[in-house]
DNA sequence: CATGAATGAGCATTCATTCAT
DNA sequence: CATGAATGAATGCTCATTCAT
């Protein structure tokens, strides 16, 4: 009795498969020319170089430039809620700093992604990225908020009241540093990321006292 | 004996209070239309329009479209030294939040300078923006954190050795949040950009109490 | 001693058919995405689509897009011509008027047919028209004209000598008619096409009292 | 006392000359590619070419295309207009037949004009045409048929009620030769074009005698 | 036969920059 | 100084056509 859903032959199979690999392809190669040139700056040329083929062959596999940021940033939001939620693991204590550190590493491993999660600029946003995809995308960061809340209340850092708050307060603090870390400002202000990402972390479990 | 510099005559002088006039009223022209499209999506057209000059006369001022945006960067970032300074003023305590809170205000009435000098591109820098000038800005920010950090020490929040870490740190915090009310993101996940100013704000006293 | 031209056996007979059968579907598919967009901007993706074949599969069955164009073209022309006659039918009198009739309802009928057959383009023909076929297409439009004169004679409504004048007089009318109901001019300039029509087809019979 | 309207200085009278007579020849250039290629066909990059300029430069006369389509086909009907008034002239009788030759002669004379104007496309209009021009368009050659109209009243060849039908179907006959010699159609089918427009032309005038 | 992935040239349009006036 | 015409390379995107499977 074949499945009611998908009468997929072999062959079929195999070809998404081929497909889908192609598209990560495409996907990483853009991802490393959005990060080098920035998002406007990046041609879509460039990007079938470095992915390995022709000009024209991207629009079989993405609509447009537009789209193909979309999906690299949604996937990329989407890897985040995994590290974090992996990072978080099944501890019973030091659940937040986890989680937050699970944040930092994510970025710091890969930095292109902190650059397409929060490329500036200013009023003329791109067409594809209104509407749907704004939205998609606040969700899933705001699941990342709401987890780190959790594991604050769990830890009893806080209540579950402030715990949102708090959670926005300590990732945006994260932000700041990874900002400043790639954009290279905190070399040349003479501090070391990880030192002043200590001091971040401290901060969280030193509530307690309170 | 002729001084070295140039014996500058009073007609002179004002040819070149006037150069430096106009090259403002290019400069603040340029702000507002990278603001408004971004840096990359601005063009010297629309700026000169903006400005009320012609196209060419631009390159009269400024040699490229790099050196006008790091001219910019620079003023802007001077102003936030200045502004710092201003809001600190004379007083004798509460000098590390007065500093924090001008620096926020800073950026918040001039959204357009956020992004002017945290704009966010990785290895290919701009030409114009090499060397010497990104010594400069680096300069001018570790100034920026410096005065933090006496403000600390005059408040009696940090010893001297470690009030520059934790300048850096506050700093770092504000600057996170600028980035996501900048972007949007703030809003998103539902939180008031003031409401989390006040909490790194509290922070920063009751370091005190430790 | 085989048959010059091919031992036809049945099988091949039956290939012969199913493939005049698909490069029919593709040309009606084709007929209407050059009627829908104009003959440059249809896409042969998109005439693939509509016929439900793969991209690729129309260059099985024409060699380009142009040769795609000459056969519908032609087979366009070949059905005017059929459409005529058959208009005509045994009438003994008002044959010309049956004729001509049957020709602006034909294209009437089937308006793309009249953009397919006078598609305005200058010298630049395009490769696949050259020669042979236009040699063919204009023979064909000379059939259509014949055919009109030997009613017009047969009607009493022209000498043998001047008929063939006469009816590429009155098509020519009707041609500029269809020409301008397909562009929109004929309402533009507040007249209806069937009354225009209707005085050139009075025209035609009332060359008798003269 | 200085005119209300324009404090024009000799150099911008003669800027704008010399700005008046570039426009021309990018407008002569591209009626001729566009009459050579069609208008999907033809490229801004050949037009820019054939008038001697930069692909760039079109774009500093004509905003689009589109427009330059539209500037193009304006100016031809407008200049149709003139020519039909001046081939009627202030003669007493055969005003309507002197009129419509007047419009055989400008089309033949300029061919490019003819296909610009009546230039078939299917239902997918191209943007720029749509609206304001299209109905100033359409009044251009209203204009036309009204003229010829006047003519045969003026000629006593029409009562006034009928004379804008008569005067569309006499114009319509004269695009369908035009359509026909355009195309090299009249010429497949052994037929001279002179002939059958004297043979429109004293349908006219025979139009007396009933 | 049939598929659809792949190519690469081509298109309209924009833009930083130069330069004759 | 100031203008704005001019350049030409670059960009996102499309499309006829080819070809491995």
């Amino acid at each position: 009795m074949p499945p009611a859903t998908a009468p997929l032959e072999p062959r079929d199979t195999r070809r998404t498969a081929v497909r889908e690999f192609k598209r990560r392809l495409i996907q990483d190669a853009a991802k490393q020319i959005f990060a080098d040139h920035g998002i406007e700056a990046a041609s879509m040329r460039e990007i079938a170089l470095a992915a390995g083929y022709s000009t024209g062959l991207i629009y079989a596999y993405f609509e447009t430039k537009e789209e193909l940021y979309a999906e690299i940033l949604r996937d990329s939001l989407d890897a985040l809620y995994e590290a974090m939620v992996a990072a978080t693991g099944s501890k019973t204590g030091q659940r937040a700093v986890a989680a937050l550190r699970g944040l930092w590493d994510f970025y710091t491993q890969r930095p292109a992604d902190f650059d397409l999660g929060f490329y500036l600029h200013g009023g003329a946003r791109p067409a594809g990225l209104t509407r749907d995809l704004d939205h998609e995308l606040n969700a899933l960061l705001d699941r990342v908020m709401i987890h780190v809340g959790e594991c604050l209340v769990a830890d009893g850092l806080a209540t579950p009241k402030k715990a949102h708050h708090q959670a926005v307060a300590y990732a945006t603090s994260l932000f700041g540093l990874l900002l400043m870390t790639r954009t290279g400002r905190i070399k040349s202000v003479k501090e070391e990321p990880e030192l002043v990402l200590a001091t971040f972390l401290r901060a969280v479990t030193q509530k307690t006292s309170k």
